[in-house]
DNA sequence: CTGCATTATGTTACAATATAACATAACAAT
DNA sequence: ATTGTTATGTTATATTGTAACATAATGCAG
């Protein structure tokens, strides 16, 4: 029996599932707050959660492309700027990589924990490391706009072998 | 009067010294580990450590063929790593930039805020934040190897005008 | 000190990631 | 419909990072 694993979801959990139920959030996010989720930027984040795992912005443009859509770079990375200022996606800055943000809305901040053995990312999200970091910016004048925090390691399942995977 | 900010450095400290010293920590810390710190990897450190906040690579391979040195991008990028493995140096990939660290010896752990003005960085070490980073990832079965933390914001000094500057 | 293995650097070419700048198209509201 | 605004298409290029192989320096066994 898998472990029921909220950060990393084990391989055979219902992906579609998972991917519709991010775009309805994301839809339903942009409709309340009147952003344009227009059918590129709708297409490029369900890229994104089918991927299930940070994805590259070449990666994003080949997709696409397979699709049957034109595009070029700047296609791709218009899209993502306009997904991460709202919060839909985060940038894992040390993979050049983009993943799904589940709690929408702009909060700037995330914590991520990477398999460096399957690539998989889990969004942390306890308080107290961001509690921690505005009391010792604070101490030194310094306002924080945002933060990001890479965890690299090993999962759960790729530890176990490959029974899980 | 200056304030006296162990981690953003006031403009008026001095440069040199600090340099100097960084150097001489660095050229300890190998000896006593057997690591050849060669003239280009000593030349590329205190490249990092004479501008005082993260430079990117190709500013780096500039400065050196400046000084002289014949130089490639891998010239730079081997340097870098080399002295990355060792503690050395630390990354911030928000920024595809390098910088020193002050606390040598290979830990792996960096915590960072960054100045969006200025572009001073000033590197925290604040245990605790190590600390919830572990408790989180064990009830998540995941073992960490490494983690970074990148706060982007606005330092003291820039928050209080150019007087400082 | 000589030859050999190892490690570091030089050199050329290129891969991967990202943006600038300008043209066209879609949209939203009069 | 007209117009201002926002989004996308398109071409070119900037920026960051590596692969692969050649040469040079270094450390060490004999």
């Amino acid at each position: 029996m898998k472990t029921n694993n909220p950060a990393f979801p084990s391989a055979d959990h219902d992906h579609k599932h998972c991917v519709s139920l991010a775009l309805k959030n994301a839809e339903a996010y942009c409709l309340q707050q009147g952003l344009r989720l227009t059918k590129l930027r709708h297409q490029v984040l369900e890229l994104i959660w089918a991927n299930h795992q940070p994805v590259g912005a070449y990666e994003l443009l080949e997709q696409l492309t397979q699709e049957g859509r034109k595009a070029a770079p700047p296609t791709v990375y218009r899209a993502l700027d306009f997904l991460m200022e709202n919060g839909l996606v985060h940038r894992i800055s040390s993979r050049n990589a983009y993943v799904g943000c589940s709690h929408a809305g702009h909060d700037h901040t995330a914590q991520f924990l990477i398999c460096e053995t399957c690539g998989q990312v889990a969004e942390l999200d306890d308080a107290r490391i961001g509690s921690v970091i505005t009391k010792d910016a604070d101490q030194l004048g310094f306002t924080v706009a945002q933060w990001t925090l890479e965890i690299s390691g090993i999962c759960d399942q790729c530890k176990r072998g490959t029974a899980d995977e």
